[in-house]
RNA sequence: GAGCUCGUAGCUCAGCAGGUAGAGCAACGCCCUUUUAAGGCGUGGGUCCUGGGUUCGAAUCCCAGCGAGCUCACCA
């Protein structure tokens, strides 16, 4: 627990002050306090009321919160107190809270949770602050504070101790309560409409519904395999069979994976399906439900984000091949006809053509500015991957899929719907009925990054199991993250799914949007670390506390 | 998994042409009854991430490891 003699030295020097605290006839760890108002209430109420009318009638109040900030000035003092992320400065007087009262306030360290009572006044530089008349100890801080101005800025320590961050960083704070009214406002957005919250099984026999690798684990009673899900939508859809038409759920899913900017290993997923809707149905509620959303949490549908300024109430709507056109640099050459994505070998021609354009663009003497070279690097490099892929008979679905990937997705920061999706990678989604090539699917992106991923869902069961066949044959050729078969999904599908239309949106980045957070770890309150090796410089001293860890 | 960057007091950071550490905040003592990054005087606090190497001498240079951030890879 400790690391250094520092905190050793300063946590047996707190103990003492609370033996000197109950000394004073405080207990050291009472279990309640009455507070009559919020810092917030206060802050609401009176927030704006000028000097002089605290003087013609005394406002009393009694408020609990923890000590950011202590200046004492002899026979009186300061305290700024902390609640809820609000702050109020409290004003103690020896001659208003007796020798007793301004003991304990001598006694009072940062980061210490007290209760004051007394009456609203302002200072002589117009801060509203309590006259106290009746301080409470609550409870002690036994180790230091991070530095007053700073806060705690350490990333690391941010995230490994966020109950630090969290009451040290106002803004860390402001984040999560922004999580809290996303997840509000999609609840009520889909309650509104008729849907039922449902919670499936995150213990899985068999992780399907998307393309990952999952976590294992085990049930010892059972004696069996398990898999953390890696996605809720096999078990939604057989509600739907069950007659439950609209559903939605919202929590974790896991995908063993490595980390970064946009992946945790678990992730809150929302997923929702609508009986009798198609994918058209989603694209309509999709523009809602993030309008809606961003208008409960913000008051607006404007967000700022990686210095775009993005309108979530302004969609736009691309098919995936006008898309590739539509972002199709100019120095990789003409676009390619249409027809190129029907054709393996045209389009591989064209790749390759366009790589050496590329190649001879961003040459040596070229007069292209560093930012358009860095972008065509990275387009180039992109096509080199899909190009390489394409050249071991990846099907034309999966390459057109990757170069829209590639070339498209990171440049979609508007909010955007792809639709028209290949059928190799799309297992549970519903053909086209006049092109089985493609089926009834759209992903949306915003801020260079995808959202949510909707179809309109497969329901006929020769023709799901036919696609699970295909993905075990995937498997088959090592491709780990291939759709398992699902036996008894295919079973639900026989007894009848109506038309269905279903989505999944992050939620984790959908708050980034929300909050103008880069990193995902910066909207997860612990985000996934790797473990510590303890640092435990006080071995053999502390014969409990390395008790307590076990 | 790869590349780049970072790791110095509890916190925020300086010190890095190699000469064995410093500031502010926090802590401790004293003074101060409207301060607010309060102020004044004084004091204590460091295996400079870890382990090797080079050197008379390493926080500083080199190598390896650990941890982190970013980028890339991975990621219906």
């Amino acid at each position: 627990m400790f690391e250094s003699d520092f905190e050793r030295n300063l946590f047996e020097l707190r103990r003492q002050k609370l033996q000197e605290i109950e000394k004073l006839g405080q207990p050291a760890y009472p279990n309640q306090f009455r507070f009559s108002h919020t810092i917030a209430d206060i802050r609401a109420r009176w927030g704006d009321t000028p000097a002089d009318s605290f003087e013609s009638s005394s406002v009393n109040v009694a408020i609990a919160g923890r000590i950011m900030a202590i200046r004492a000035q002899g026979k009186a003092g300061f305290a700024t107190l902390q609640q809820e992320g609000q702050r109020l400065q409290i004003y103690v007087r020896l001659d208003a809270v007796g020798e007793q009262g301004f003991a304990l306030y001598k006694l009072l360290d940062l980061g210490d949770h007290i209760g004051a009572a007394g009456y609203l006044f302002r200072t002589r530089t117009g801060e509203l602050t309590i006259h106290v008349e009746k301080l409470t100890f609550l409870a002690k801080a036994m180790l230091a504070l991070p530095e007053k101005f700073h806060g705690l800025s350490d990333v690391e320590a941010r995230y490994r101790q966020r109950y630090v961050d969290l009451f040290a960083n106002l803004d860390a704070r402001e984040v999560f309560v922004k999580r809290a009214r996303v997840l509000r406002a999609i609840r009520r957005f889909f309650d509104e409409r008729g849907y039922l919250e449902v919670e499936t099984p995150m213990m899985q026999p068999i992780a399907g519904g998307a393309a990952a690798r999952p976590f294992k684990t085990h049930h010892n009673a059972l004696d069996m395999e398990l898999f953390l899900r890696i996605a809720p939508e096999l078990y939604l859809k057989r509600l739907t069979v069950g007659g439950l038409d609209r559903v939605y759920e919202i929590n974790r899913n896991f995908r063993n994976e490595g980390v970064s900017t946009q992946h945790n290993p678990e992730f809150t997923m929302l997923e929702f399906y609508q009986a009798y809707a198609n994918y058209l149905d989603m694209m309509q509620l999709t523009e809602e439900l993030i309008a809606f959303v961003a208008q409960e949490v913000n008051g607006t549908t404007i967000t700022e984000f990686n210095g775009h300024t993005i309108d979530l109430a302004k969609w736009q709507r691309l098919k995936m091949t006008d898309a590739i056109l539509q972002y199709w640099p100019s120095e990789a050459g003409v676009k390619p006809a249409l027809s190129a994505f029907e054709s393996p070998e045209v389009l591989r021609e064209r790749l390759f053509a366009a790589l050496g354009l590329l190649n001879e663009a961003m040459a040596e003497g070229s007069s292209i500015t560093p930012e358009r070279r860095a972008l065509l690097k990275a387009v180039r490099d992109g096509i080199g991957a899909v190009y390489a892929d394409s050249a071991k008979n990846a099907p034309i679905g999966k390459t057109v899929y990757n170069l829209f990937e590639e070339i498209v997705e990171p440049f979609l920061v508007q909010p955007t719907i792809i639709y028209e999706y290949p059928t190799v990678v799309s297992p549970l989604s519903k053909a086209k009925p006049d092109d089985p090539d493609h089926v009834e699917r759209f992903e949306f992106f915003i801020g260079g990054f995808e959202i949510g991923n909707a179809f309109s869902e497969l329901n006929d069961p020769v023709e799901q199991h036919k696609r699970f066949e295909q993905q075990l044959a995937e498997r088959g050729r090592g491709d780990d993250e291939a759709h398992q078969m699902d036996e008894d999904y295919v079973r639900a599908l026989a007894y009848g799914l109506p038309p269905t239309g279903g989505e999944g949106i992050g939620i984790d980045r959908l708050t980034m949007l929300l909050t103008g957070s880069k990193s995902i770890r910066d909207v997860i309150l612990f985000p996934l670390m790797r473990a510590q090796v303890s640092a435990n410089k006080d071995q053999g001293t502390d014969a409990a506390e390395k008790d307590a860890e076990h």
